[in-house]
DNA sequence: TTGAAAGCGCTAACAC
DNA sequence: GTGTTAGCGCTTTCAA
């Protein structure tokens, strides 16, 4: 900067001007300061205009998954909202590990981000609570928070519920639900909203517990279950996602059955490869753009308190799930 | 950190050196210092850290596209070898979008990211050069290039043409392209392998153009040359991304085609839910894995080699395509 | 409208 | 081993 100023014969002062107060700045000079940059090729400092200014107009985001495209769709809606607003952008991907979870929000607070959106995995109390004493907004994304903080979820207890009704109405009485681990607050709240269905219906519900939400163990699951015994075998499946249920369909037809006439699948989050799967795969929709954007908008909102030093009423929002019937769980003949 | 100095009643400098030097400082006054740290729940400050360090110890990485499973393979390898090797990594996505991709650039370079790994979006030397100008390296990713530059790509005329090789093995006469835009360079080299494939074989190419390469426009595509003329139709797609190939199954599956057998499908990348369809995709495998972290350690050498002030000499680096032939391009009969 | 100067929080060289 | 101190590159008063 010094080399600029000396170069359009200004002060330091006058040109740190005309990049934060244009109009504090007489045109000409502007001008001449503007071509000095432009010749020396000079960038900003971000490192020291942040430790000067104080603040640094920038937000993180951590997901869990980004192999995930239920995440990846939240991700780019919050993502849109920020840029909107002017806000550099941090993605971070914790890829399921806690510890590379606890490792990004310290770098984040190191950083001094403005807030922090987390989709997180399972109990993540220990990893926010160090940004909250920092004074650093955190919004959770994908789970819904009784404690302090901005929450954007679902009701998955619902929309499991809601998954499973749709296959008893199908006229199912046998039914697994297939996801894990059971440890993730998602996944049991799904399975519990599935054995609110069943619950004095008469039908029975199994119970398969996976090791990680993706395809290749869905595709396990399935030969597992299409190799048991046939007075045992569930006819319709409720699975945690739909990575899950690709999976599965996959797995069924490998193994010679049909979807859905000899078992029916449903699976959750409604991602665009559900639709798009050659036997197109009921699923309950989480409605990703609205829950991405109303998170970023929760955060934005407290960031602004924060600065302000006024009062913020953190609000857990809750998303309803919907029911996207298609071919994988309707009944052909 | 004045106040964690004061609180073990040491000096910053001493606070200091427990961060950075911990073995120049006795142990006993260590765990002083590191008792005041979690007491106040200090946390150091990134951006002095960086501005006096002069090193970040950080890269950005910027992929087209996080909705591509193949980026996202990619993207996936190049982190875990910059976490291995300590540095903190930058995310983002330019979505598309060339002001983006030069906005992401352009905060990388202020915040003095050590270097720059790139899956560009057409032709990027004008994004490029601003880093290179600025001293920071810079490694494509997904683009073999030919001029300054490290780069890790793959050789696409050769996978187009083992693509239509494939088909016409299969004796199919009559074969479509299908991918978009041409702009794009590993659109338009696969086409082009295609074409090579293609000559003096007695078969005939057609190339319809889509707008981009996702999910949606296969399907578009499928339903367009499904109801062409019997005549005309071809009998063998060749798609340029496994997400078009994937559209294009469920719209010839919608439209009342059989695949393979009225159609057969051959997709690029391999990603995995090319293997998970519910008709297994063949593909153009990349090796993703193996190439993302060949860019991340082309990256890292020539880092090492500015810091050092060491000579390095810019390698293109291509990989060899592979032919995966699934169940979507093999005549049942 | 512009310049001079203080100082953000930290690291590293040097002195003790 | 530890303290003192200069200064990284910028923003932001305050004076001129």
């Amino acid at each position: 900067m010094k080399d600029v100023a000396a170069l359009a014969g200004v002060s330091v002062g006058t040109v740190s001007n005309v990049l934060n107060q244009p109009d504090r700045v007489l045109e000409s000079t502007r001008q001449r300061v503007e071509d000095a940059i432009r010749k020396l090729g000079w960038i900003r400092n971000e490192s020291a205009r942040q430790l000067r200014a104080g603040r640094s107009e920038s937000v993180g985001i951590v997901v869990m998954d980004v192999a995930n495209p239920y995440f990846v769709d939240l991700l780019l809606a919050a993502e849109e909202t920020f840029y909107d607003r002017g806000y550099t952008v941090n993605l971070g991907n914790s890829d399921q590990h806690r510890e590379r979870e606890a490792l990004l929000m310290r770098h984040f607070m190191r950083s001094r981000v403005d807030g922090v959106l987390l989709a997180p995995i399972g109990n993540s109390s220990g990893v926010t609570d160090e940004l909250l004493r920092a004074g650093i907004p955190v919004v959770l994304l994908d789970r819904v928070s009784g404690t302090g903080l901005c929450s954007v979820g679902m009701d998955d207890i619902e929309g499991g519920r809601l998954a499973v009704h749709h296959l008893l109405e199908q006229g199912h009485k046998r039914i697994a639900f297939v996801g894990g681990p059971l440890g993730l607050a998602q996944v049991r709240d799904r399975a519990r909203g599935a054995r609110l269905a069943v619950a004095n219906s008469g039908a029975h519900l199994d119970v398969v517990e996976v090791k990680t939400l993706d395809v290749e163990e869905g595709r396990k699951a399935a030969q597992h279950i299409a190799r048991s015994d046939r007075g045992i075998r569930p006819t319709a499946v409720f699975a945690a996602n739909d990575l899950i249920a690709i999976g599965m369909l996959q797995g069924f037809v490998a193994e010679g059955l049909s979807v859905p006439d000899d078992v029916a699948i449903i699976g959750y989050d409604d991602i665009d490869f559900a639709a798009a799967a050659a036997v197109p795969l009921s699923s309950i929709r989480q409605p990703r753009y609205e829950m991405g954007r109303c998170a970023a908008e929760l955060l934005l909102k407290e960031i602004t308190a924060a600065e302000s030093g006024d009062e913020h009423q953190h609000e857990p929002v809750s998303f309803s799930p919907e029911l996207v019937a298609r071919i994988s769980t309707l009944r052909t003949s």
